[in-house]
DNA sequence: CCGAAGACACATA
DNA sequence: TATGTGTCTTCGG
């Protein structure tokens, strides 16, 4: 967990219950889990990839019971601006600073309050 | 069931 | 930049 937050990938793999969410969501981290380290995605890809709305997407990845587990902090805008981080809710507007000081833990190259676009994965690409 | 709200995206002006 | 609209899933009455 420590590792996780320090923006480290963990060698175990973490066997989760999915069986509190609902399918969609279940589709939705599927998508997440596969964003390499260092790498960030969008609400508007996902949504594209899944054939869903943007809006259904964020309402997914914002109640993500796994935070970290479930790499929610790296679905950004798609702007590529930070965009938000729920945390349960109870960030408010720090939110945002706790999401950019994971990404930047994690390599993520941010240059002011924008991703950098090499950074950008899309769904379609192939995980290896 | 129906209505409202949400960690968005996109089109206009 | 700043509104307004489109879209889908959840949740509460």
């Amino acid at each position: 967990m420590v590792r996780l937050f320090d923006g480290h990938s963990i060698s175990q793999p973490v066997v989760l219950n999915t069986n509190l969410v609902s399918k969609f969501q279940r589709r939705v981290y599927k998508v997440l889990e596969r964003i390499p380290r260092g790498r960030v995605t969008t609400y508007g890809l996902i949504s594209n990839h899944l054939e869903s709305a943007p809006r259904a997407v964020g309402g997914a990845v914002a109640s993500n019971p796994w935070p970290l587990f479930i790499p929610c902090q790296r679905v950004v805008n798609g702007d590529l601006t930070i965009g938000n981080y729920g945390l349960c809710g109870s960030l408010d507007r720090m939110g945002t600073i706790t999401k950019r000081n994971l990404l930047d833990r994690e390599a993520v190259p941010i240059r002011g309050d924008h991703i950098d676009r090499s950074a950008l994965w899309v769904p379609s690409e192939k995980t290896d």
